[in-house]
DNA sequence: TTGAAAGCGATACCAG
DNA sequence: CTGGTATCGCTTTCAA
């Protein structure tokens, strides 16, 4: 079902039915009532890469970023997301884990795609600059780098003051007398760098004594879904793992044999597996 | 540059060079390498788009979930992505909120794309059985859901047992004599369901004493990024705003603007902001 | 082994 | 206001 369908039954032509599906120019109200009735009898949706064929954009941008499960990186996807799907556009996500290759990987594939936008997560990507003939394989697209810069005509910066931010926090410690500071380092990127030498900075995780009881010995705790939440207090949470990861892989396996038209059960099952650790650990 | 273009710098048709591009047929290897010369010449890739014409796919696939800031789900779309990365995929990520209407919303947008493949993430998708009007839009689409089952013939399932998992940590308790049990009852979904439907599960947190160091009294904290993770201790941990959601949003309009061939700046810059809480309140 | 030509499904210009 | 036609850039027959 395409553009000639649905004129030849609407007894007009394809130039009306674009006009129609378009709301351009002026059409007869009795042919584009019509052109409308047709439609609607065939719930018609135009083809998206037809018309990008013609127009040279699919509405589509992309994000990459190291890795979608850090939640801070999360939240930034999550926001362009929402502001995108507004306008009509769809935002592909995709993972590099850091590595130039993956990038390298990804801008051939999106500028073959012709992707209308780029948004880089993360300062690693300000190693970009280095490989110019990685960069020039999408010089037509805009790039935003969140937290990098990268100096390039097509490129645009939002950057945080990182290194304000940790002197803010270090000046704070010490005016307030705390003059022994510890500064955990995460990982040398540039952003990791600015922190640093924003000063110094107090680190050190210790618990609170609140009332006698204790865990596991009065109370004991089971939680779901084996989140890093649950390594991060002492004693560790004992969790239900209902393997996330499985069960992406699961979907992605069981997609692609759809897709290839593969035989394939309609639906698989998961087995959970209760991880005993120290909050429950008797 | 397109093909012609190709063809035309190397003596020979489009369809010698269409050849060459996919490594098709048997071409001269005089002629292939000189169609390949010229390919390399200016880096050539062909349009995705037409090629999409063509073979009616984009090779994109698209993950529909409720937040994907949810770690959980992060953790499996990235599973997703890898997966389909690999094969030559783009993944799409779309957050409904839960929201039928924005499913709706998207299921438009993507049959319209010709999207090859659907992967919905959470049970809240269970609900669309009740909307044939809209699983009817991508009722020649691939779907697999996470966790969900909605009987319908392009409709795949990847279950997780909860009843059971719930089985399984309840009767761990009681069999260690933990009979006063909590269970927190999060969302109404029909997974929170079938969990609470597996009985009972205890849970309470508290803390457990260790040593006499106190927060913020004799050690006082800070971190960084403001994570939902630095609420979940007490006394909370003070930390560094540097607003994601913000940086974020300034990514997307900038982008925007961008794609518009608005002027904009070139960077913008946003400063974080100290937050007191617990850890560090003097 | 090669190339001419017919689609693929829209948009847009230009006559009428 | 309407419709014929060129066009977008590729893949795929079909002859030669």
């Amino acid at each position: 079902m395409n553009i000639y369908d649905i004129a030849a039954e609407a007894g007009t032509s394809i130039s009306t039915v674009s006009r129609v599906l378009n709301n351009k120019g002026n059409v007869n109200p009795k042919i584009r009532d019509r052109v409308e009735a047709v439609l609607k009898k065939y719930d018609y949706k135009p083809s998206a890469i037809a018309r990008g064929m013609v127009s040279k954009t699919m509405k589509n941008i992309a994000i990459l970023t190291v890795d979608v499960r850090v939640t801070h990186y999360a939240r930034m996807i999550y926001v362009i997301e929402q502001e995108f799907s507004n306008l009509g556009y769809n935002v592909s996500v995709c993972n590099t884990g850091g590595s130039i290759q993956e990038c390298n990987r990804y801008f051939e594939i999106l500028s073959e795609k012709q992707t209308d936008g780029i948004v880089l997560i993360g300062s690693v990507f300000n190693e970009l600059i280095k490989y110019p003939e990685i960069t020039a394989k999408i010089k037509d697209t805009p790039v935003v780098i969140a937290n990098g810069q990268v100096k390039l005509p097509n490129f645009y910066s939002v950057l945080v003051d990182d290194t304000k931010a940790i002197r803010m926090a270090s000046d704070y410690m010490f005016d307030h007398g705390r003059m022994d500071l510890f500064y955990v380092f995460d990982i040398a990127t540039d952003s990791g760098r600015a922190k640093r030498q924003g000063f110094l900075e107090a680190m050190k995780l210790r618990d609170v004594p609140d009332g006698n009881d204790r865990v596991p010995e009065d109370i004991a705790i089971t939680g779901c879904n084996n989140s890093p939440d649950s390594r991060i207090c002492e004693p560790e949470l004992a969790t239900l793992d209902n393997k996330p990861e499985l069960l992406g892989g699961m979907c992605a396996s069981l997609l692609r044999d759809r897709m290839e038209g593969k035989e394939s059960a309609t639906s698989v099952a998961i087995q959970p597996e209760l991880v005993v650790r120290g909050s429950a650990s008797f």
